[in-house]
DNA sequence: TCAAAAGTGTTCGTTGTACACCCATGC
DNA sequence: GCATGGGTGTACAACGAACACTTTTGA
């Protein structure tokens, strides 16, 4: 009995893959990771970084190595955010995709530019192009409201920021993202009480007034009420 | 050239499964439907149910599917939860489980049996064999945590609930679920206050007093915080 | 008339929010 | 000495938590 291998190797299953969420602040913005498309049927669209899992990876594995292939870093915080699986989302074959996201401090990151893909490009996330390829745009807006919702009862900003830094370094984070002005003397209040920061004795220098730099005691996720 | 039609079959990418937590409340306890498997290597084991995903199913349609399989009921609320893929969680070959859970109301509700399963029944949720097949009690584990956690700030409960119910039966599977006494006064000065339900006319006769009736205005998943 | 669940308000402590001025530095 | 961001405390409103007694029914 012959056997169609095309179709055995599309195999009777959907495939599965991870697309990933890259988020950092840069310049007063959040920014997001897009990569641009070779091939078609997406060729010189935008999409979030992906690729399918191998069989022997777990899905925790293959966003690591996912985020890896596009900016060397490591030990980011890392989350899986849903699984999407409408049945025309890739028109190629029948994917389903698992979308993490990761919070990265870009400070000092190369984005490496690999020939799987046209380019790769930080945009602010005001500014990303609305016809991203496959059901990448409903992907990120899920992300984004996830990345809003744990900013208030997590501590993962610290995934953002460097080891050391101001307490309006912090804020503008929190502003950035939230999208709303917050109250300096509020947000301080909340935050030191939290115990989740240490004084360093150093301070930042700059034009005015120097600021005196915190760091986080750990830098594991926690959930404690912030805002 | 011969193809082996046993490895193309099993395909070099990972095959995806649905897992379903399916939650009630009955006899004032939390319960979870489980399955008897009939095979090995888990021959006598009980497990939440659940199947692969079809090529042309998406996830929610695989999880209603199953649902169904079991049950009977439609139109119950139906969550998708985390996507577990440890690489050994089903020994007998490469499968990613995308876990959903659904919260019925038990009332009139028929289990089937079926003969792809041994038995199926409702377990409290204290009397879990803690040696469920595959990973399925880490599952559970993260049903239960989801629960709880999306009780005190959605509406979902109703998923629980006949249309009509009386507020000592509302509090009393809030109390089972979180597994502690809240104070009448406060829980009905809130529920209400939220504007949520609407009274009927109708009475619940007991031995005692009678209890008015309440039902949902909007049988539909809403974020309110609640608790 | 008794037992059992239904139903109902007030007080108090905690938490969140609004708000304005002095300080240290570089230029 | 002035412009700029750093740093600090208090007063009021809103919300959550604790708490006890009366009502209605069936037996």
């Amino acid at each position: 009995m012959p056997v169609n291998i095309k179709t055995e190797n599309k195999c009777q299953h959907p495939i599965v893959a991870v697309d990933m969420t890259i988020f950092t602040v840069q310049e007063n913005t959040l920014q997001v990771l897009l990569i641009q498309m070779k091939k078609k049927p997406f060729q010189g669209k935008w999409a979030l970084p992906g690729g399918l899992v191998k069989i022997n990876e777990t899905l925790d594995e293959a966003a690591k190595r996912i985020l890896a292939e596009e900016t060397n870093v490591r030990n980011v915080y890392l989350e899986q955010l849903y699984s999407f699986s409408d049945l025309n989302r890739d028109p190629h074959q029948r994917v389903i995709s698992v979308a993490y996201f990761a919070l990265i401090n870009a400070q000092g990151i190369k984005l490496k530019t690999i020939p799987k893909y046209a380019d790769v490009q930080w945009f602010s996330i005001k500014k990303v192009p609305s016809d991203l390829a496959y059901d990448h745009k409903k992907i990120l807006k899920y992300a984004l409201t996830r990345l809003k919702s744990k900013l208030e009862y997590t501590n993962i900003v610290y995934g953002l920021l460097p080891k050391k830094f101001t307490l309006s370094q912090l804020q503008k984070i929190y502003e950035v993202i939230l999208n709303r002005k917050l109250d300096k003397r509020n947000f301080r209040k909340k935050i030191l009480f939290l115990d989740l920061l240490k004084p360093t004795s150093s301070f930042q220098k700059g034009k005015h007034r120097p600021a005196r730099l915190y760091e986080f005691k750990k830098r594991k996720p926690m959930f404690v009420e912030i805002l």
